[in-house]
DNA sequence: ACCTGAACACCGTTCAAGT
DNA sequence: ACCTGAACACCGTTCAAGT
């Protein structure tokens, strides 16, 4: 039967979640859906393009509409529910990182454009509203891309040699993962609302 | 002559000047150094330690000791520091980055340092000096490798067909970016000042 | 329209063997 | 100690030709 642009991405989708990013390529794909590599670029200009589907793919659990809320409560709840999605994935949040910054996936597009509107509403003039969202794209991007590459990084860990109670290691995993995302947030938003003191 | 470390880390920053990190592959590196490929690896375990020296090497004007002052003020200028660095080198942000991700660069590992240090004089409580500090490098990272790669974007676009009037590009360069980085930056400083009115 | 076959021009890494 | 030669197991992309 014929090959969809859907049937390669949830075999993309797939492939990252049992392998990692390193193992998505061109070739693999191709293979696991048995056709030979070149078919993929009839559905894809490249392997950027196709990277940006599964980005968006992977995005669509944090593209739900927010309910009305504070603008403080819609920033969290939208950095909580992109950092839920980039988790729920292996290399989810260098996937889409990568794509962010080829500019290839529609749906961080959207998302910066809720979290600029909410900066709008926190007192951030229209002239830095993107740069605002930006800035914390950026920190969810870079926090949840850290923080999977260390839990990634001590589950392979944790299969090797008896581990030894050496305890203040740099590269570990800390108590909790999800409240040191919060305070980094935390420290943005408080940053946002100090803009509205500045204009009036 | 005798290959030397240095010798690999200098052709391989010329390498990353002249062509970008794409270009920068351990064949290549072998080929301009007139070495076998397999010398590389006398030298450095893999290519991830070549690429952590090497982001070394471009961090090393961000090291400087910054002469004393202000929390506010050291992050502002170590911060600029680091970006400028990163600028300065034909995707120096992607490089250091990823070496970050790798926990292959003591450079930044350093910095991360002076920059826990100003959190705690900002007042952010021990427990969270290094996430505080992670937070401010993450946006750092993220905000210059998306600024660079917007610059290098349209540097190529330059050479291409005569420019058209489509003014609101969003993959365009704003007019200052390093006023935008600025905002951003200080987004978090305001953050970090909040802190302390509520630990005290 | 959609895909195969086959090629082009590469990769990172390893390791016996040489000096 | 330091490096070569040669291999292993791959890559992304293109494109004439088939159906």
């Amino acid at each position: 039967m014929q090959l969809h642009k859907r049937d390669v991405v949830a075999k993309a989708a797939a492939i990252l979640d049992g392998y990692g990013i390193a193992d998505l390529t061109m070739r693999r794909l191709a293979r696991e859906l048995d056709v030979t590599p070149g078919a993929l670029y009839w559905h894809f200009a490249n392997k950027q393009e196709l990277l940006g589907a599964v980005a968006d793919h992977v995005l669509v659990p944090a593209c739900a509409e927010p309910a009305p809320m504070d603008w403080r409560d819609r920033i969290e709840t939208v950095c909580r529910g992109l950092r839920d999605a980039l988790l729920s994935h292996t290399d989810g949040a260098e996937l889409v990182s990568a794509s962010f910054a080829a500019g290839q996936s529609r749906a961080v597009e959207q998302i910066l454009g809720v979290l600029a509107e909410a900066a709008g509403e926190a007192g951030v003039d229209s002239a830095h509203r993107v740069q605002a969202a930006r800035t914390v794209l950026h920190y969810v991007l870079g926090a949840t891309a850290d923080e999977q590459s260390r839990l990634q990084w001590d589950a392979a860990g944790a299969a090797g040699p008896a581990t030894l109670d050496w305890s203040a290691d740099l590269r570990s995993v800390p108590a909790d993962p999800s409240a040191g995302f919060a305070f980094g947030l935390r420290l943005l938003t408080d940053g946002l609302a100090a803009q509205r003191t500045l204009s009036v």
